[in-house]
DNA sequence: CTATTATGTACTCTTTATTATACATTTTGC
DNA sequence: GCAAAATGTATAATAAAGAGTACATAATAG
């Protein structure tokens, strides 16, 4: 009942890689050291070495909270676009059903 | 030793809840339930939701997993353009210095 | 060259996430 | 309205993540 072997598709796998490749490129930019960053976001280095590593099995909490200290955008430039973009799908979800059910397959919604 | 109780700052919440909303917002688009989700990723609904809640403590490879199984773009639209960036943040990698020290600090270098 | 320190690696302990399961509630197709 | 299924909620068990620590190795500032 405890965890399980998990297998990650080729694209997970890659998007990891690059997010792990753009962490570690904007600490040395910033010239920080891993135990700096580390205190930084009130972590240890086996974590931000984890991170750094594109490792799956992290929380994702602390690689949003990683990048967001280093500078990088994730899915949205600035809070501001962010905001925008939630309401935007808060939009579409009051539209969509509560409950999914059985016949209303395949539905084509260009977002 | 174990975990820590740990506080994210706001943008952090704030990716995240988008994230999780356009999770959502997917999965009804496809009119899959949680549990036909979860199936589809080898998880559990219990985990579908936590990722659908946005909560910061579950691993980034089950979110990743997720948002590609329902054709949410990370990062980059295609694997080939995941490529393309990674080429290029490797390459910064490889010109920026093996370890960083002291004096180093604050290098202005626009990415 | 040398001293310093960043990085690589390994280990234990503790807390937590995940799994698996069950059941109540509520929506919705018919 | 009714039945079926999706969602909401809860619990126990267990594997794994993170914290904390230590030490070896290697890069680099001086």
């Amino acid at each position: 009942m405890g965890k399980k072997i998990r297998t990650y598709s080729s694209r997970t796998s890659q998007a990891l890689r690059l997010l792990a490749s753009l962490i570690k490129a904007a600490r040395k930019r910033k010239g920080w050291s891993e135990a700096e960053l580390a205190e930084r976001c009130d972590t240890t280095r086996g974590t931000v070495r984890k991170v750094e590593q594109g490792k799956p099995g992290t929380e994702i909490g602390l690689y949003f909270e990683i990048a967001n200290l280093l500078g990088i955008p994730l899915l949205a430039e600035d809070s501001g676009e962010l905001s925008e973009i939630q309401k935007r799908v808060d939009l579409q979800l009051s539209v969509l059903p509560q409950r999914v059910r059985t016949s209303s397959e395949e539905v084509f919604d260009d977002f």
